[in-house]
DNA sequence: CTGTTAGCGCCTTCAG
DNA sequence: CTGAAGGCGCTAACAG
């Protein structure tokens, strides 16, 4: 085997030319059915695979997606963003794309900043998890490309948005604690003003109203700070300092309610017999710690998946048939949440 | 903006030839210094980047590296491998590579199965993290090209080893129980046909040796499980069931260590006062835990700079100079370790 | 040192 | 429905 066949190499064996094979592999045009047998086998004798920057070159198509991660939760502990980026690859296997990923800054510094593959023009389109800096978000109109924006839904924004459904989730998580017999029911949250934290606060006010309870401004405490476990330990102090404690916490996020978990403990607050902790993400440490915490958990593959079937709809028709896409989401309920004490138990 | 400029553009603006423009772009041979000024003020003044595909279409290289990661590990709670990926993915920046990540089946399945980018050479080079079945192993021959393993020393291979020094970590964690002052000790292991577990498991043996405490194969319990926080459960069980404990515990990885914590708090036993327990890859749940978990720190990040480096020494001389690579490691002391309770404290 | 000239392997009109 | 021919943008020998 010195190199690999070509398509010149299939169309002699199948006594075709090259065009007809190439619309076989292509599905362009008809081709009568017993052509397409010959030159399959052709294909198949050979074992022959179309290159891909042969391709590239002639169609003006990469046949790649680009993945880009803020560079924060690339580091972060939370496997979330695998799990998206292993759904998209899945499905981009589907279309015959590759995704290519990468991190960028969280801070914007100028347009040679921008990952290569945009320049190189490497990518027919892009997949955006996570926050990424506003500048960087309008320097890439310039390049003229598809983008989905995964779990940022900045609504300023041209492409696509693939976001859960924090409200449901938040309310999900209300409705629980409220089955469970609780109505004194705190939120802790951060990240103010990034759009998937609004929403979660907003469904838990939403479902507050709903289920008839009046909710208590001094047992919640929104900070801007990123959500993560040391936020939730201060988030949590600053509730007891106010020495008066609701019976159950909704909070942002799991590294949130691990961080609650965590000073509760200290102070010898019992979880879930003195509190019920209810966090959001469903990321694996939630099943480690003790007691394992009932969280609110989100399909992170399909969030992946979809997003490349956005991509993949803009690509063929033009433009994207849909604006935004909701990926479900449900309450696991574990241990961290409990009838309250003082309901008996 | 129509398309973007071509390497002719270019020649045309410096008023050169498209060969010396290539010459510059690619620092081959020798370009009078006034010309190379000349050619990139061009090349800065259009904003030029050569496009990837007819790169990879002329020169046969596609300016991809594979990187293969078994499903399994893929979907592993422990953010391990992502960090390798990182680190891989930042290296290959420095030398223009991508790097296209995807996964196998844990189960091999015939050539087809092999990934995309093998069959369509869309990668130059390929990495290869934690354990893969030896038929895919052997599959890859076929391809043809550079390989270096990640994290899994099948001294079969052909191809460059990257590994973390493992001997050197249980051998620092033997070192830091002896210190505190155990004699104690115990190991809890599980893929035993592992390289990387066995290693481990020798770098506590020895240790024990040159510390001339004689190793208590009653403390031990080696499975073939992987290792997981269930398999430390499990293990820990079983040492629980011969009714005599050891003062310290070293663990063949972190999460296995963890399961051995959740097992103890269980039966009451108190870590680190009662059993010091010393894990291994310092993944961030570690840190979560309580008590905070004492590991063997690896560092991930250089597992997979190393690969690229590797990789590129083989694409540029056409041979590995090093057939294999050890990343340090160090002990990280946390609060799951402390001096053993019949010491006084 | 620099320019000329072939392709690399495939897709894509356009005739037949 | 199929074939022929041109070209995508770049690299890689060669000549000069």
């Amino acid at each position: 085997m010195t190199s690999s066949p070509t398509i010149r190499d299939v169309s002699k064996l199948a006594n075709v030319s090259v065009s007809t094979v190439s619309a076989v592999i292509n599905n362009k045009g008809i081709v009568h059915p017993e052509t397409v047998a010959r030159i399959n086998a052709a294909i198949e004798k050979l074992n022959y695979t179309p290159r891909r920057s042969a391709r590239g070159l002639a169609s003006g198509r990469s046949g790649n997606i680009g993945f880009i991660l803020s560079e924060q939760f690339f580091s972060r502990t939370e496997p979330f963003y695998t799990k998206v980026f292993l759904g998209a690859e899945f499905e981009a296997r589907k279309h015959d794309l590759y995704v290519l990923l990468t991190s960028v800054d969280k801070q914007y510094s100028g347009p040679r900043d921008m990952p290569r593959f945009l320049h190189e023009r490497n990518v027919d389109g892009l997949i955006i998890a996570g926050k990424v800096p506003a500048a960087s978000l309008m320097e890439l109109k310039k390049f003229n490309i598809p983008v989905v924006l995964v779990d940022y839904g900045d609504p300023e924004f041209y492409g696509t948005r693939v976001l859960m459904d924090n409200i449901r989730g938040t309310s999900l998580a209300v409705r629980h604690l409220v089955a469970l017999g609780h109505r004194d029911i705190g939120y802790l949250g951060g990240e103010s003003d990034h759009p998937s934290a609004k929403e979660r606060i907003r469904g838990y006010r939403e479902e507050m109203n709903r289920q008839g309870i009046a909710v208590q401004e001094k047992w919640m405490d929104i900070s801007e700070q990123m959500m993560s476990l040391e936020a939730g330990e201060h988030s949590f102090a600053r509730l007891l300092d106010k020495g008066d404690l609701p019976t159950a916490l909704v909070c942002s996020n799991d590294a949130m309610a691990i961080g609650v978990l965590k000073n509760a403990e200290r102070h010898g607050i019992s979880v879930p017999d003195d509190l019920s902790v209810v966090g959001f993400d469903d990321v694996t440490e939630g099943c480690m710690i003790t007691p394992p915490l009932t969280t609110v958990r989100v399909a992170k593959e399909d969030l992946g998946s979809m997003a490349i079937q956005a991509l993949v709809d803009m690509l063929r028709n033009g433009r994207s048939r849909s604006s935004e896409i909701r990926v479900g989401v449900e309450l696991i309920a574990r241990s961290s949440t409990a009838v309250p004490r003082s309901n008996g138990r």
